[in-house]
DNA sequence: TCTGGGGTCCTAGGACCC
DNA sequence: TCTGGGGTCCTAGGACCC
């Protein structure tokens, strides 16, 4: 088994794509007050950012000149997809679990030489391979003899690793390190195995099963049980099926008013069945979650008598679960998400013809679903987020450094330029537009990265 | 200027059914 | 004329992952 984990990932890409940041501390996450970080890279790690701390802490730490980037998940996705290409060349069964992880079941490809010499070279230069395709991006690689001991064996040596465990040596690496690098232990585990003198998988092991299961539950405390014993037989899934669709929003203040409120439910339910549509999905069961000023959270869900992916029912049905729940104290964040998901869809009225007919049905309703989202007018500054990419008709493409009192910083330049240079604009400059994500690759079949 | 957004899986209680 | 039992569905919440 190999598992993938590619090095501070967006903040790699965002490296990558603007040269000027290239060796500086980069944080890509949440901009906005409430903003949390979703990755720094390893320059803006040595001040002490890190995941999922909040954007404010990380400004706090990081010198000035840190940049702060929203995520470009467009330009993510296109390179996850590069290196997602690249391990299917390796074996058919790739298991995605993010946009930055995948692992590989090397032994469902008959050719490799599965000798520890053997996965060693596969290794090798399967990071060469990612580093050529994608501009430089690098990626941490653990080969074992389970999905288990291969996310161990990637983590060992992070960033830019390559981690083989032989057969055999699975417990004189497992034992000794923390708890909380086994999967599944989070901050609630982790404190109640703390509490029974267990700090090490070592001392995770030396518990009984029924002292686990009493711990974690049943299929948890047996799931401890299994890894610290290095025991792991599960398989690598290609295609693990789509559960849910669901989209939530942390406002900037807190809202009360109904009203206010009901047009963001109507915004996300759009946003929702749009991306039902999109797969050809739809669901019976409507979530509304909550979060409150202060912080507690909330579900509240009803199931329907039959599927929908159309905005309004989503909206119409959301809508009713808020005044159920109330809006006492003001509200941070609003979700909605849509579950017990479906292939056939669109209610009992057009289930028949899609069943029934090649033609999958005049999507009338997808037409009509921009008319749910309120076009809602912009401060002229609020088009523009930090590392969006933008093209100016006469100085080119870059990206947006900053925004605030009517003006907008862009920084000109590209993955295959040198660092450019910054300029100042009107926020409404006619000539500025957001632009796609600038292409990293040699398309000319230039030299690459690897020749420097 | 504390604490994102997208998910998955598990547990537990009550309703309901045979 | 004490209280079956097992399975499924629904709802809600919690833990966890990246």
């Amino acid at each position: 088994m190999l598992h993938l984990d590619l090095d501070a990932f967006f903040a790699a890409v965002e490296q990558r794509d603007k040269p000027s940041l290239r060796g500086r501390p980069v944080v890509v996450g949440g901009v906005g007050g409430r903003g949390v970080v979703a990755t720094a890279s390893y320059e803006a790690r040595a001040f002490g950012a890190r995941s999922a701390m909040s954007t404010a802490e990380a400004r706090r730490r990081c010198p000035s000149g840190t940049a702060f980037l929203g995520g470009r998940f467009a330009a993510y996705r296109a390179t996850s997809d590069v290196v997602m290409s690249l391990l299917r060349e390796l074996s058919p069964l790739v298991e995605p679990a993010s946009l930055d992880e995948a692992y590989v079941d090397l032994a469902a490809d008959e050719g490799h030489d599965l000798s520890v010499e053997g996965v060693t070279e596969i290794g090798r230069r399967l990071k060469e391979r990612i580093a050529a395709a994608t501009g430089g991006v690098t990626g941490s690689v653990g080969i074992g003899t389970s999905k288990l001991m291969a996310k161990i064996g990637s983590d060992l040596q992070k960033p830019d690793g390559l981690v083989v465990v032989p057969p055999g040596r699975e417990l004189e690496v497992l034992h000794p390190l923390p708890v909380t690098r086994l999967g599944g232990v989070g901050p609630a585990t982790a404190e109640r195995l703390h509490q029974i003198g267990v700090k090490t998988v070592g001392d995770l092991a030396a518990k009984s099963l029924p002292d686990l299961v009493a711990l974690a539950g049943r299929a948890h405390g047996a799931g401890l049980f299994a890894l610290a014993r290095a025991e792991d037989d599960r398989a690598v899934v290609p295609d693990r099926g789509v559960k849910s669709v669901s989209h939530e929003e942390t406002f900037e203040r807190d809202l009360t008013d109904l009203d206010v409120l009901g047009r963001e439910i109507d915004s996300m339910a759009a946003r929702v069945a749009k991306r039902l549509q999109a797969s050809a999905f739809s669901g019976r069961t409507v979530t509304l979650k909550l979060r409150r000023y202060d912080f507690t959270t909330l579900t509240r869900s009803q199931t329907l008598p039959h599927s929908t992916d159309d905005s309004r029912t989503i909206a119409t049905t959301a809508r009713r679960l808020l005044v159920e729940a109330g809006t006492q104290g003001g509200l941070r964040l609003l979700g909605v998400g849509v579950s017990g998901l479906s292939v056939y869809a669109q209610g009992d009225l057009f289930a028949e013809d899609l069943l029934g007919e090649a033609d999958p049905a005049p999507e009338a309703t997808a037409e009509e679903a921009p008319e749910a989202v309120p076009e809602v007018e912009l401060p002229v500054e609020r088009r523009w987020w930090p590392g969006q990419d933008v093209r100016h008709e006469e100085l080119g493409a870059g990206w947006v450094w900053g925004r605030g009192l009517g003006r907008v910083t862009v920084r000109f330049e590209g993955p295959r330029t040198a660092p450019g240079p910054v300029r100042t604009l009107a926020a409404d400059d006619p000539l500025l537009t957001p632009a796609d994500p600038p292409d990293w690759s040699q398309a000319g079949g230039g030299p690459l990265q690897e020749d420097r």
